[in-house]
DNA sequence: ACCTAGCACTCCTAGCCAGCGATTGCTAAG
DNA sequence: CTTAGCAATCGCTGGCTAGGAGTGCTAGGT
């Protein structure tokens, strides 16, 4: 841990509150003026640290839970230490390994490799990892097959770009012949290339089966087959490393792990919370009451988006103690969505 | 709650079995002579329900938390509740309509009507509901689609006979065109038909490459899209839920939960104790100790396998503390497997 | 032979208090 | 501006007590 740049303070005062904040990161124990003195090397005594620390807290960087206590940081002490004083980590070599071998024995279907991403920083992280399953909405059609099964049942196949393939069953009312549906897939493809998902219109379908001079409930099915592929994984997490939270000793306590495990279930909250994080060019942190949940008030998050090509398509993100290695959960959740995103890119469909 | 038959038991002494189950179940509370007396018509006084509680005592049905306690019971008070002394529920028509209707709006695809079967079991139960996904190798090949998706990729689309559809992305070393590609599907199709997945050899594969003159990289791509439609979920599990034991008050205590995450996480525990269950007819109970692993004993675990047509694909559970309402949760246990069973078969591909 | 009132006994629990240790803020001197 | 020294604060631990819950046993009643 090394000083930073100062940022209102001056270069003690900021030294003192990164290394309150690191030896409270590791020991989860409010940090006495002595504590700071022996294990650091400050070269003034524990007396004049209080007077520094006394007037942090005046600052607002730290709290002190009781009078005889030592000080915790307060999410204003975590924020400046996240932004200005903290030496930011990368990835060892092993760990960047790791991470890339692990990815990459995963299935190369999208959803398959985003929860292996998922577990993997939940792993890494020793905390909650969860991410944002892109909505296919925002993704472009590639191909549709429909699939001959018997005289009046087949299958609708739907690629994307990102090669995600979403499939659902119909059931007709007419016998119908695999050439037939062959003629209907290539019609259709023709008509759809090059369109989002979200683009494509009831019209485009009506006139490629009108043109052959089709039954009109393969309009339904084909609309069928296209809402599915879109509405796929609208807006829902993938979550993986919830065990890890009993580790810590600020939640040996269940009650706050309760709440917490209701958010994760629920989804939405914490969909909303990393959302505006989607555009972000580096990790984002959010601390404590930042979060804007009171039940989450304890608890920080780290996020960073994955890519698929050069748009970012959704957010891996760490959840744990406000009390979390910020740096390093920074480093990890970067690289591993960065292997993320390069292995999506690997399975674009050109 | 009502007395069962005797087994070993004078009646009174099973009716006041029963009741002590019921109320530890209710309470979690040690249950004390004058409980029982207070609340349930004994028609005796709490001085004799003290006498038959020490004989039951010494029978092994009940044990004693220390000297000045109630009694809780034991594993074997729990196993006698289950086989002799319990009412069975049956699941009332709300409820059921309820299962339906969730199971109904989930989608058709294998794995998500699974998942979606988990989640309802644990919020109905408001325990862990864990279930055991199909190995995808004793299914029935259908069908096998080829598809064009440029000169050198294409997509493996392989659907079996309950609907699942597994696909692989290849990449080819020369150019092929589309028309090639549906008589090469044509081709296998007609070999594979009507066998089981873990039954197809590469030589049938190799025979219809051949005979069409295709190159030998074709093998290749084929089996990989057979060998990820085989080796798809073998022996995973679908888990939901856990926040509910935190509700538990034997759970407050941070330490028992993360074992028993630990082994959810990890699997490979769980499904092998869930296994030899996949035969049964009913629900079956396994009680803390029954099932074997140290980590659990605190723990039951509810099983109910769940069918594909006539046979059994995996099992439906719930895990919970020992202390849980059994009748309810093997009523709630059944009607959703019985409901997924039915939602399963009624996709299949005939 | 069984039931039950009464009672002594056991053991847990909550509350209280004292003492200890950790840590601070302040003061006064360097 | 720094620091040694010191009184003051407060949480934590351990021991102690009083209260209460519940039992097991005994002895008398039916």
């Amino acid at each position: 841990m090394n000083p930073g740049s100062p940022g209102g303070l001056d270069k003690r005062k900021a030294y003192i509150l990164a290394t309150v904040v690191y030896e409270y990161i590791a020991t989860a124990e409010p940090v006495a003026s002595q504590t700071l003195t022996q294990k650091y090397s400050l070269g003034v005594s524990s007396a004049t640290v209080r007077n520094e620390l006394a007037d942090l807290e005046a600052g607002g960087y730290l709290v002190q839970p009781h009078t005889s206590a030592g000080r915790i940081p307060s999410d204003a002490g975590y924020r400046t230490f996240v932004d200005q004083l903290m030496q930011p980590e990368t990835l060892q070599a092993a760990d960047r390994r790791r991470i890339r071998d692990e990815l990459r024995d995963a299935s190369r279907e999208l959803d398959e490799v985003i929860e292996s991403a998922t577990r993997l920083l939940g792993r890494l992280s020793k905390n909650l990892a969860f991410a944002t399953k892109p909505s296919n909405d925002a993704q472009m059609f590639r191909h549709l097959q429909l699939i001959w099964l018997s005289a009046r049942t087949g299958m609708g196949i739907v690629v994307t770009s990102m090669g995600a393939a979403s499939q659902s069953l119909f059931e007709l009312a007419a016998d119908i012949g695999p050439d037939e549906l062959t003629c209907l897939s290539n019609a259709l493809n023709s008509r759809l290339g090059n369109k989002m998902l979200r683009d494509i219109r009831e019209s485009d379908v009506a006139a490629a089966v009108d043109e052959l001079g089709l039954a009109a409930e393969f309009k339904t099915v084909i609309m069928t087959a296209l809402r599915s592929a879109r509405s796929g994984e609208q807006s829902t997490l993938a979550a993986s490393g919830a065990q890890n939270l009993l580790d810590q000793p600020e939640f040996q306590d269940a009650r706050k792990l309760r709440s917490i495990l209701n958010i994760v279930e629920e989804q939405k909250t914490l969909y909303d919370l990393v959302a505006d994080s989607m555009m972000a060019e580096a990790p984002e942190v959010k601390i404590g009451h930042e979060l804007g949940v009171d039940e989450m008030n304890d608890f920080s998050i780290v996020t960073v988006p994955y890519r698929f090509g050069e748009s970012a398509i959704g957010m891996l993100s760490v959840l744990g103690p406000r009390r979390m290695p910020y740096a390093r959960l920074m480093a990890l959740a970067s690289g591993t969505a960065e292997t993320l995103s390069s292995r999506l890119s690997d399975a674009e469909i050109k």
